[in-house]
DNA sequence: CGATGGATTGAACTGGTTCAAGTGGAGTGG
DNA sequence: CCACTCCACTTGAACCAGTTCAATCCATCG
């Protein structure tokens, strides 16, 4: 399926937050916003967009599906259109960390070298952009509005990676579920859904634990543990209301 | 004291591998170098670095001074010209998670937001260059090898703290401090000192556990372990010898 | 020469893991 | 429509890697 199938808006996902007016993307896109927020190629006027889109191929992946795998030549970049990916790493014994759930707007691929460093996976269904590597490289300098985006994204993603490293390597098991559901809440919300106290989990419970480097047990244990102390309520496996989100947030912090 | 008490070359350390003649930095840049051979401007011409370098300021810090800190107004942005250099983040009640030790030609402070989002610390003396972010945005439009540099180098770094989550989240006291006396070894030589077997520490104990998630004592215990096995020898607190860097190589990954 | 502070060592303790059993919802097919 | 299977999730109980707390070492410094 080509882009050409779409018209060009549906390369932005429906409610996003155009921020295309915007020139200086090396500070505006910077403004917390959500990462879904700030699609890669949403800076683009219109006619940059026509341009742009002719390199983009679409595709769709099945839950559970890889998109790329670790190791594999880096070929193309992906930005994903609808649904949720998860990026992971794992060592030879099959011990595997989970380094990011990725939603509608995030881009990922692009890596330092000609090989992916980690694996893609498609958690829902999902519909990705597939951009190919060589020619996403010579649109950041056709382009130059694009490729400061993605160094926007790229320095976003890693400010999140750091605070991810002072959960992995600091917090309790309470004090890491507590932060990611917050953490999940913030970055992503199924579009059109105002209500922010249902937070929704597509990722399975071993994908969090995965995450927050823990067991499926621990994980399990936090869950019940933050239901009795009356914080959250579980709507099936996959949804959570948080009924206090302020208590949620001190424990998220320890203190 | 200002960038003109030094020729531009010393902006550069030493004995850098110069790629300024590669002008396809997003790709060159990234065949997985030590960082401290990429620094910000080497891609740069000489006429170009000179008219950057009128924005730079050298300063100088000494040991356990503190440079930025999280929450500050980031103004400005940094390379290393010499020394090591420690970013950290804190939890209210003082646990500190180091997310990455810094050496010559790395950068720091390009924050995404208008606030430094970790702390960056001396660990030697250093001497750094201080260079205002508006004018190295401005720069990085001005000289887009320098933008691409950049963001290149955050690829690379971003690349680091994915390895880094899966040590954090999923390896044992003993596959962490290998991994790390690997690491170090490969990102950071005393210039001029050809012999990879000795690696030099210039950070504490507790640094190295507050960077490998773990507490002083079993720092100390895993060094006195790997001691034992007759894998390391350690000549002061600051120089480790690996004597047979094979078996830490697999002692890091676990199998 | 005593004081200071990083590093090491020892011994008790514990948060999270491991292993094992149980639960419940979704899908299948008889 | 029920019985059966599957699989993700939960719960329980024993265990252990790494922490905590406490003592000691030792190099440096005034």
């Amino acid at each position: 399926m080509s882009v050409s199938s779409y018209n060009f808006s549906s390369f932005r996902s429906g409610s996003v937050v155009r921020l295309a007016a915007d020139n200086s993307s090396y500070n505006a896109a910077c403004g917390g916003c959500p990462s879904r927020h700030i699609s890669l190629c949403n800076v683009l006027s219109a006619r940059d967009l026509k341009k742009f889109s002719e390199i983009i191929t679409d595709i769709r992946k099945s839950a559970k599906q890889v998109i790329c795998a670790e190791g594999d030549e880096s070929g193309n970049i992906y930005n994903i259109r609808t649904g949720a990916v998860r990026i992971s790493k794992m060592l030879s014994d099959g011990r595997r960390q989970i380094t990011g759930f990725l939603f509608a707007g995030d881009f990922f691929g692009l890596s330092c070298r000609n090989k992916y460093s980690y694996t893609a996976e498609a958690i829902t269904d999902v519909e990705i952009c597939s951009i190919p590597r060589a020619k996403i490289i010579d649109s950041f300098r056709k382009f130059p509005e694009l490729g400061e985006r993605a160094f926007d994204m790229t320095r976003i993603e890693l400010e999140a990676t750091h605070e991810q490293m002072l959960l992995l390597g600091r917090k309790t098991a309470r004090e890491k579920l507590c932060s990611f559901l917050l953490a999940i809440r913030g970055k992503y919300k199924p579009l059109d859904q105002g209500d922010d106290t249902i937070v929704d989990l597509p990722m399975s419970r071993s994908d969090i634990a995965d995450f927050l480097g823990l067991t499926v047990e621990t994980i399990s244990r936090q869950f019940t543990g933050l239901y009795r102390l009356g914080h959250i309520e579980l709507e099936g496996f996959h949804k959570v209301v948080l009924k206090d989100a302020d208590a949620l947030f001190a424990l998220a912090e320890g203190d």
